[in-house]
DNA sequence: CATGGGAGTTGAACGTGTTCAAGATAGTGG
DNA sequence: CCACTATCTTGAACACGTTCAACTCCCATG
């Protein structure tokens, strides 16, 4: 997932040490203002042998939001398991992904920049992330499926993809959020969660059923 | 709008003939490739002259969306005077601004990459963008305001930014969007416009009230 | 043990965004 | 007409990400 990664064998404690080399730094001192030459130097490196395991300084970015990903599913694992109604887990969940996130906080602004960019293997969005993107949906699977809430028909197969969507939007607002501890966006899920559940439990009534048969549709239109 | 702008006389000719310059080789070669000493040399300035006006490539990139912006607002100016009923207004507004945007398109992905950190003074949510974010959003004040749509008081308010952020949503959708024409994010707006239409409407309804006042005051807790 | 080739390693060199100290220019007051 | 200042202009210099041709090392094969 960090890279074609055509399996080293020893040396991979090479990469490993690159990789911890540039945390430090970049957690010490910043992004923008640790070099390249400074994380080879630290992790005793030249600076070309860097760039034969990290193709750039932003794909070194990319073993940050691999460990993210991981405690990430870790935690929503300890959540799902102890927790039986839908809205707190939705809620748990979310706040899983903050709490996780938290250190890489700084960084956040790299990530995005590479989600931005469509040609960019590193989207969420882009067909080398598939696998991760269908990963991260799943885990909103297991929320709902786990879960007492009764879903519509209509809405059933969808549902997870709509709460991914949700959390990109999250985690949209998570990384501009400068707040300390990120508490703006702890706030928004607190506010967010009771109203989607709403929203979800809402989709029974009768007056209702019209508008998400038309969110369905939009959805399935738009995906590719 | 682009910047601080203290005023110049005469000898803002230069800095026009700057962005000029800009435009037309981001627009031949791309943003990447298109160096600071190409568009001093396009423009006939000197290298540091070009940065006397513009504090970095990237405040460059701002004279062009300054430019989209204001494309766009003539657009919907026309579309608004012709056009009573909200839903097909919207539609409008929305489809305008691809219209507006198309031509762009194919390097978008570039800028969106620059715009998308949080710290870029391009980000749509930057201070520096303030403005030019705030004539977006009251694009969309008119687009209600000017039509036959009845919006609950506890909305009023908030649904000109709600329908910005909308037009956030299907412009993100559109940078990602490689069809020919964009057809598929038209296809988007398509489906989007009845949808929202439709909401907005029940939102008169009484059991949808609730959910009303829990949005807008969301809305409200996660406006910094 | 020799050897051929791939994997790993090196630092000099390059291109580009950005800075800066110095100079030119133009408008203003005497 | 002459300073004097604020505005404007310049290109050399710098820092840093990235590239690359050359080199070393390891080890599988004969």
């Amino acid at each position: 997932m960090t890279d074609p990664a055509p399996l080293s064998p020893k040396a991979e404690q090479t990469r490993q040490a690159i990789v911890d080399a540039a945390m430090r730094l970049f957690r010490s001192g910043g992004y923008e203002k640790t070099t390249m030459r400074a994380i080879a130097g630290e992790a005793g490196v030249s600076l070309g042998n860097a760039y034969y395991y990290f193709a750039s300084k932003e794909h070194l970015i990319q073993a940050y939001y691999d460990r993210m990903q991981e405690s990430h599913t870790e935690a929503v694992a300890a959540v799902l398991a102890a927790e039986p109604s839908f809205a707190p887990r939705l809620r748990k969940v979310l706040l899983a992904w903050v709490d996780v996130a938290a250190p890489y906080h700084e960084f956040a602004g790299k990530f995005f920049k590479n989600a931005a960019e469509p040609t960019s293997p590193l989207s969420p969005f882009s067909p080398e992330s598939k696998a991760a993107r269908e990963a991260a949906i799943d885990l909103f699977r297991q929320t709902v499926d786990g879960s007492d809430v009764k879903v519509t028909k209509a809405l059933r197969a969808d549902l997870p993809e709509l709460l991914w969507l949700l959390q990109m939007g999250v985690v949209l607002f998570w990384v501009y959020d400068a707040s300390p501890d990120q508490a703006r966006t702890r706030a928004l899920i607190e506010k967010a969660v009771p109203l989607v559940d709403r929203l979800i439990r809402m989709t029974r009534l009768p007056v209702v059923r019209g508008v998400v048969d038309d969110l369905v549709e939009l959805v399935h239109a738009v995906r590719s």
